[in-house]
RNA sequence: GCUGUUAUAGCUCAGUGGUAGAGCACUUCCUUGGUAAGGAAGAGGUCACGAGUUCAACUCUCGUUAACAGCUCCA
């Protein structure tokens, strides 16, 4: 007999060699139905391995991240059977499971799969789960691997094998299909009840840009056909917050294939957003010691070979611009710094000056791939909301908290609850293109992870991400679809510092180098004001808002009434227009609802004779009548409440 | 940059190897209204751009540009 101890610590004795599955069925018949597969011993594995020893044992259904990723990975490997039969000599790459779904990497040779074989695929496997064969995982030593492998000819595969250890070797089978894997599996796709194929693009083999690319076929699997449905609705939904859809049904930001790609323009409404996020920051930044400077969008090509920026970046940059003077080159300023440092180098600095801290919204150029372009999320001109401190070596915890403390100012007055932080720390092995010392890159890493530690915020650590002169802390939220955009960020910067000598007087007399901290709490503006977008579905508060309320006259013969209360309204500092078309009252209110405007002012002749307004806030119907110089008081007061939190 | 898909009116989208359509928006007129779509008429297109095939190309082929999905990249 050997001892299973369960989750809620529970233990139960079985036979030697009983298998997971046979442990969920003497629980509940209903549990070994739904159970996907199991740990022991913190190992996943199937439910059908025997277990030889006393363990730590867990059941993981749908519900669970564990079960969803068997589901997936088995499922990925139903897509690559039926691939197999629907194009033989198709060769595999890889095919795991994903976050939502999965996919396969394959090699189709000469023929294309397109979206119009998607149907044919789905079809295929569902076919494929009505024969209900059953998954057997093998060991299989690396020779024998080798063997099999390259006998199918499957040349994607033998290069994965032959970077595996012998001994370690499993594949998993079923029907026809051979597939070498790591596992864990279901033990039989049946329980794949819905089936769909999502898009098929290129991926380049092991993720190199310079290897075969291969064709990447996408999809999702239910274990019921209900669950699809809901999934597809789900990005149905997504798609409606799209900050490329609203943004042109708002008429907030627009591009011109004339202007050129990437270079994205800011419409009137859009623009009165982006104007009252920047006051919102410079208020908060105020607060906290910053000072504003302005500096020029080009700089001589020597300010960025100085920063080591030309040498890293300038082959996939703008190129320089040239002068009549055929000496002279300049750069459009992919970044502010080094125009900063220039600042910092002004005159000299006490340590009693320190910490400076020069904010800017600085408008930067990046040439960024075609393919990566992306509606306001990715673009080649982007207005930083950036700033430098250069600070003491002993001030930069302080400093680096109180850029934090600014952060989360913002994802509250906003209401981003769901972000993630992330610490990126050098590659651990190759760390060559890395600029400054080991010493200075250690001490700027624990900074960072320590006051991640005071703040309690629980930053996943990445090596390899850093910057090349730099660790970093981003902060990331989710799109409408899924994907995580980084938002805010903070950067420690020993480098610059040093190239462009800056330096201060000490107490002892003696000539210092400060440390300089990037950041910039939104990312950019052109990214957060999309991010934001999703986040609301176009439904900004009323702090911020462009319009914030909508006048409608019940006919013409009120317009005159109307247009004063506008005056009024605007006198006040609050962001009004007069909806003055010949259209019934019901035709304006449904559009100024669409149009997320927070308020609307009905007005007819009871209103204008006693200098009224009847209240309507979107999507909450009549609030009833007032006085219009009330009803600005109450607006005045609703956006100060919102906006004196901070 | 790579692979694939797409490009028709301001917007959303139908459509055909034989000179182009809808809804919304727009203009004018009627209507002058009370809390989510009043009515009529009209205007609007080099069917992204450039070549080629064809008696004939918006439609088929190739190239260019841009957008979209994914990959790679992101100071």
């Amino acid at each position: 007999m050997i001892k299973i101890t369960f989750p809620d610590g529970s233990v139960r004795e079985y036979e030697k060699n009983v298998t997971g599955l046979e442990i969920a069925a003497s629980i509940s018949s209903r549990l070994a139905k739904e159970v996907l597969v199991c740990e022991v011993n913190g190992k996943l594995t199937e439910l059908n391995t025997p277990i030889e020893e006393d363990a730590a044992f867990v059941l993981h259904k749908w519900e669970d991240e564990q079960g969803k990723h068997a589901f997936w990975h088995t499922s990925a490997h139903l897509l690559a059977e039926a691939l197999q039969e629907l194009y033989p000599g198709i060769q595999f790459g890889i095919g795991p499971a994903i976050e939502n779904g999965f996919y396969y990497d394959v090699d189709p040779g000469e023929t294309a799969i397109k979206d119009a074989d998607f149907a044919k695929i789905e079809a295929k496997m569902t076919e494929l789960v009505a024969r209900k064969e059953a998954i057997v995982r093998k060991n299989i030593s690396k020779a024998d691997a080798l063997k099999e492998f390259s006998a199918k000819g499957e040349t994607y595969k033998c290069e994965l094998i032959n970077d595996l250890e012998d001994g370690q070797i499993t594949t998993y089978t079923q029907g026809d299909f051979t597939d070498l894997c790591r596992g864990p599996h279901l033990m039989n796709t049946a329980p794949i009840k819905a089936v769909k194929i999502l898009s098929v693009a290129g991926a380049y083999w092991r993720g190199q840009e310079d290897r075969k690319q291969m064709t990447r076929i996408y999809g999702i699997t239910f274990p019921k056909k209900k669950m699809l449905t809901e999934y597809m609705e789900l990005l149905e939904e997504a798609k409606k917050r799209d900050h490329r859809k609203i943004g042109k049904e708002m008429e907030l930001f627009m591009f011109s294939e004339t202007v050129g790609k990437g270079l994205p323009m800011w419409l009137p409404k859009g623009t009165a957003l982006r104007i009252q996020l920047e006051e919102f920051l410079k208020k908060i930044q105020k607060q906290f010691g910053y000072e504003q400077v302005m500096t020029p969008h080009i700089g001589n090509k020597e300010l960025y070979v100085t920063s080591g920026h030309y040498a890293k970046y300038g082959k996939d940059s703008f190129q320089p611009i040239r002068t009549p003077d055929d000496d002279e080159e300049y750069l459009l300023k992919p970044m502010n710094c080094p125009h900063h440092c220039e600042i910092y180098k002004y005159k000299p600095h006490s340590y009693k000056d320190l910490p400076l801290r020069y904010a800017e919204f600085g408008t930067v150029y990046r040439y960024e791939q075609s393919g990566e372009l992306h509606g306001l999320t990715r673009v080649r001109s982007f207005t930083q909301d950036d700033a430098h401190i250069f600070c003491r070596p002993d001030q930069v915890k302080e400093e680096f908290l109180s850029v934090m403390d600014i952060i989360f100012i913002i994802f509250k007055a906003l209401d981003f609850e769901n972000f993630e932080a992330q610490i990126s720390l050098r590659d651990k092995v190759n760390r060559d293109k890395y600029i400054g010392s080991d010493e200075n890159w250690e001490k700027a890493e624990n900074a960072i992870i320590e006051v991640c530690k005071e703040k309690g915020l629980n930053a996943k650590i990445e090596y390899g991400e850093a910057a090349f002169y730099g660790p970093k802390l981003d902060f990331m939220v989710k799109d409408a679809l899924g994907r995580r955009w980084q938002l805010g960020t903070i950067q420690v910067d020993y480098n610059l510092p040093e190239r462009f000598k800056l330096e201060y007087m000490g107490t002892d007399n003696q000539k210092h180098r400060p440390v300089m901290i990037h950041r910039a709490p939104f990312g950019s503006m052109e990214r957060f004001v999309a991010v934001l977008i999703e986040h609301t579905a176009g439904k900004f508060p009323l702090w911020l808002t462009p319009d914030q309320v909508a006048i409608l006259p019940i006919s013409e013969k009120f317009n005159d009434y109307a247009n004063k209360v506008k005056k009024y309204l605007m006198a006040n500092d609050i962001r009004a227009i007069v909806d003055d078309r010949n259209e019934k009252v019901g035709r304006k209110i449904r559009d100024n609802e669409l149009s997320h405007i927070p308020y609307m002012l009905i007005v007819g002749e009871k209103e204008a004779e006693e200098g009224m307004v009847s209240v309507r806030k979107q999507g909450e119907g009549d609030q009833g009548c007032m006085k219009f110089e009330a009803f600005a008081e109450k607006i005045a007061q609703e956006v100060h409440d919102m906006t004196n939190k901070w």
